[in-house]
DNA sequence: AAAAACGACAACCGCCGAGAT
DNA sequence: AATCTCGGCGGTTGTCGTTTT
């Protein structure tokens, strides 16, 4: 690795920040702005690496940032991008105005996986099912498999995004607001923000096999182990919200 | 009351991609 | 084209306060 040349300098300061560097960040990016984080920490007279500097900065100085708890409706936002982002935190972070991607990676960390291993989708346990403990409820694939029978045609350039800020793009490709899904019975226009990468890798995570139909999965794969994982880190943050109200989840990826 | 375990979160580390030289 | 620099990212660690034993 590299280090950056602003950056080699022996005796650093390291470890928490104190009130006065704080200060000293706050009042030098206030009158000079953010120029170059591997030089400006020698001007404003700080002992600390850039790096330290922009970490600070934007995990905890910056004025637009929230403090406090997340409210449910955050934490319900955090769960449901996860599902579809995976642990991409910057992208959440910017969908959730205020927070640092630091924070709710961290929030991710101490809470929410610890509620989702709580509460995943329940799986079956029979005492004659040498397998039990590998099977979903066999009534809730087919509620989910009903309301979310996915035609999955990923790349197609019928399911191309545009971001918010995106559209006076000169892709060539067909763009829509939102990915167009077909469902069972029509299709349905997804405007959950992300790229076509974020789709796709939602789709992988949720079906594993590329341009594969969900209501055609037999019902032995729910039993295997992996597909289920990716099925409950997927369809399982809002399962959690939503209950049995599948018309809801189908609405919400 | 003291020690151990746990939880929360700030901060660090190593890596990577983009842009500049 | 190769190298360098910087900003940014995600995983991990360190520290401190709180709870449990």
């Amino acid at each position: 690795m590299r280090t950056p040349k602003g950056d080699i300098k022996v005796g650093l300061k390291k470890g928490a920040w104190t009130l006065e560097e704080d200060e000293k960040l706050i009042a030098y990016i206030n009158r000079y702005g953010i120029w170059n984080w591997s030089h400006m920490p020698r001007f404003a007279g700080l002992q600390r690496s850039g790096k330290s500097c922009r970490l600070r900065w934007m995990n905890y100085l910056k004025p637009d940032l929230k403090k406090g708890s997340f409210s449910k409706e955050e934490e319900r936002d955090i769960l449901h991008y996860h599902s579809i982002l995976g642990n991409r935190w910057s992208a959440i972070a910017s969908r959730l105005p205020g927070r640092s991607d630091n924070e709710i990676k961290n929030y991710w960390h101490t809470h929410l996986k610890k509620t989702l291993r709580n509460n995943r989708v329940p799986k079956k346990s029979t005492q004659n099912d040498t397998n039990a403990s590998s099977c979903f409820e066999v009534h809730n694939i087919e509620k989910i498999q009903e309301h979310v029978n996915l035609v999955i045609d990923i790349p197609s350039p019928l399911f191309s995004w545009t971001s918010e800020d995106d559209s006076s793009s000169s892709n060539s490709i067909p763009s829509t607001k939102g990915y167009e899904v077909e469902f069972e019975g029509g299709h349905q226009e997804i405007s959950s923000p992300g790229t076509v990468e974020d789709l796709q890798c939602f789709w992988r995570q949720l079906c594993p096999l590329e341009n594969l139909e969900l209501g055609n999965i037999p019902h032995e794969m729910f039993s295997n182990d992996v597909f289920q994982d990716s099925y409950n880190d997927a369809i399982g943050p809002l399962y959690n919200f939503y209950g049995d109200d599948y018309g809801l989840i189908s609405s919400r990826i």
